[in-house]
DNA sequence: ATCCATGCAAAGCCTTTGCACCCGA
DNA sequence: TCGGGTGCAAAGGCTTTGCATGGAT
């Protein structure tokens, strides 16, 4: 656990914004100013593989990170991109189902909503008010 | 309706294995020669604005293509890349859940299965055996 | 002294875009 | 003739990688 690696996992933990590497290395480079990008890419590369943090991988969007690291779904604005958790239980039932219905050997499922945001919500009442 | 367009539409629509679109240049180029790769992805683009085709933009990976427009999950095969359809139904009784439970207005859902398909299981039993 | 992670920069991959040209209405 | 679609090539965005250096054990 190197300086580089203690910070980019610290920084991860200490939003709930569900950064992209970039966020993290802005992040990151004010406490060390030094640190590159590479190995932000690197770190939060192992730290996902450790399970110690999360990627999020969907829909064609750049990568985001997150450090709860349990299974749970995310809902994505449409308009300004922001990613929140979404508060339901996720369920893998589905996954047998599948299982079932398939000649696949299903091992998880990922599912993400999208929409608009609260606050894109208002923005666009009052351009519309 | 260009010649260039039409091609790549009936070459999306020749194949079930949700191609990628440089599957689909590849293709295109055996009858038209000349047709460019900007010109595959606008296409692609303008199909798919259109709904004559659907995007299949999931886990980070490349973007695919399908010429089946109805609303369908997919599964992918992580040792090989393939895609296939899920038959299985899908439900939006999940995004009103998901809309009590949270403050964004929810517009639709995105769900994908991953897992090793039939031929990479049988692969992986040859090489164990 | 050794070895692995780092910083830096370049390359890679997929996709989009600017621009001049051409083809069809 | 006119305008939109095309081919070509370059640029763009994000991510990965090669390599020499440097820090920790």
């Amino acid at each position: 656990m190197t300086k580089q690696k203690k910070i980019v996992l610290e920084e991860v933990r200490k939003v709930c914004t569900h950064p992209t590497a970039d966020d993290i290395y802005k992040m990151a480079r004010k406490r060390l100013p030094n640190i590159s990008m590479g190995t932000v890419y690197r770190n939060l590369d192992v730290l996902s593989r450790f399970g110690m943090i999360q990627k999020i991988e969907m829909g064609n969007a750049q990568t985001r990170f997150d450090a709860n690291t349990s299974v749970h779904y995310h809902v994505r604005c449409i308009h300004c991109g922001r990613i929140d958790d979404v508060p339901i239980e996720t369920t893998s039932d589905i996954e047998d189902s599948v299982s079932r219905a398939s000649d696949y050997e299903i091992l998880g499922h990922r599912m993400e909503f999208y929409g608009v945001c609260p606050y894109c919500k208002d923005k666009k009442i009052l351009k519309e008010g």
